[in-house]
DNA sequence: CTTGACCTTGGATCTTACTTCAAGGTTTAT
DNA sequence: ATAAACCTTGAAGTAAGATCCAAGGTCAAG
């Protein structure tokens, strides 16, 4: 059994955060002690586990909470529930690379564009490409 | 002379969107009509244009401002004070690409690895994926 | 028996860019 | 003259994921 910052310090996180979790119906401690203290057992270490490892391929909390459910009912789920959770969210991070390769695009272009000394900003090719619509 | 439904609807976005603007200084409507409505003149509306502009090349209202004040002082700035903004900007931009790519690779392996059928989600290897601290 | 490190709670705060609301005044068309 | 469509203000709400705070209880060491 854990308490909450002994299991915070197993993963590099911080207690407010497991208590976070807690509010919002992610990881609750199974046990509290006599005082009052929450107390993680082992298979409260492995879902945060399971949480952290989807947090870091970018699913955001409530998308984790879709998957806990499934991967708590997995007898009553099939494979096909699990990979289009991932294939949405795949999808959707695609999105967000193309709209930051534009964007990206865009201010390279800006950037090639000014020779960047101390010229006076007056004539900067930067600056003019914002005034006009040419983005 | 616009007022503020007009000058929202020659750029598709909304009367509140400017009064926002307003409120955080950074687009403040030149005149007020006798009876207190906000009238902006073509300046207003070419900073308009320069504000939706910078927004579009992926730069954050904070942002905008800096750069206005370049904008507007331009006589006394260089090409060097707004190229540094840009570059800065750029790799910050570059640096979220990577974080989401990273993601891409980490979503990709685990859809991949998964067949999506009706098997029962108990063998899933998307999820045995997420269990162990493989990603 | 006291110090310090830990724990509890609810609630406030942060960031970003708006959006929505309530309660009311103005303008325009019919 | 009245209804629709506009405008005003300040305040509150939204998403997302925490982080921080205050006021207080608990636990182990010396």
């Amino acid at each position: 059994m854990y308490k909450v910052g002994e299991l915070a310090a197993l993963f590099n996180i911080s207690a407010d955060t497991l208590r976070f979790y807690e509010k919002n119906g992610i990881l609750k401690a199974s046990d509290r002690s006599s005082s009052g203290y929450r107390l993680y057992t082992e298979a409260d270490k492995d879902r945060l586990d399971f949480i952290l490892n989807a947090k870091s391929a970018g699913f955001t909390l409530v998308e984790i909470s879709e998957l806990l459910v499934i991967e708590v009912n997995k007898d009553q789920r099939t494979c096909r529930d699990t990979k289009v959770l991932i294939d949405h969210k795949l999808s959707h991070v695609q999105e967000k690379i193309q709209e930051l390769q534009r964007i990206e695009k865009a201010l390279k272009s800006l950037s090639d564009s000014c020779v960047g000394d101390s010229t006076s900003a007056l004539y900067c090719t930067i600056l003019e490409s914002l005034e006009s619509k040419k983005i």
